[in-house]
DNA sequence: TCATTATATCGATACGCATCAATATGTCAA
DNA sequence: TTGACATATTGATGCGTATCGATATAATGA
């Protein structure tokens, strides 16, 4: 109601397989058929494509088609903005105690 | 699959009504009733007894009985715990770069 | 004890969505 | 063009769960 990101962030991560496909997404880039692989049977390959989908849509994965393949990886930016979201919103007497690195080493 | 108290937590919070709830709750202790009154009729109490106790079970919000009212409050650091996690899981390039106040102010 | 207030539980209903098989779309090679 | 491969879409089905009205439980005051 309030904030209507943060709650299409909790819900595209409010799932067992899509936990499963972000999981060997992060630091990766596989297609789609990589990704059925991965999952060994336990899903098919239009289920799989329903959830990278459904990912695409709130910007948690990037994509890059390569000829007939599509190739996805996890957008680690996105889970920290949307991570400091939450934070922001339900945890704001913690959020002030964690600062960036960057605030606080001086680049040399 | 891999970590079954992150997805606990992501599905907890993937509801339109829990988060309104969760906001209601933030900083402030609340009664049953007081909450029913804050959703202003949209929901009424059998329906925020469910959602608090789906709540408590992922210890989201701590209780506090007195007489025969209860009283709720978000748990912040139970927020920040499941977020820290989340980052750990699907951001781990950016996590790095993000340390605790503690660790680099000495106490003096 | 009884009435009142506060909250939890129960049973039923409806809706969202994950999943699949089948099919469509798109891309490349021959 | 045709055939093979990769991915997306469609339509149907089943399960989980949000919601409600009704009722149970619990605590307080008269």
């Amino acid at each position: 109601m309030i904030d209507a990101q943060t709650l299409l962030f909790a819900k595209a991560i409010a799932d067992d397989t899509r936990h499963e496909i972000m999981t060997h997404l992060c630091c990766v880039w596989l297609s789609v058929s990589d990704i059925v692989e991965k999952l060994d049977g336990r899903v098919n390959q239009p289920t799989v494509s329903h959830h990278l989908k459904k990912l695409e849509e709130v910007a948690l994965v990037q994509v890059r088609q390569e000829g007939r393949n599509r190739f996805y990886t996890l957008n680690q930016e996105r889970v920290t903005v949307c991570c400091g979201r939450l934070l922001v919103q339900f945890a704001p007497d913690y959020v002030s105690n964690v600062v960036p690195i960057s605030q606080i080493a001086p680049a040399k």
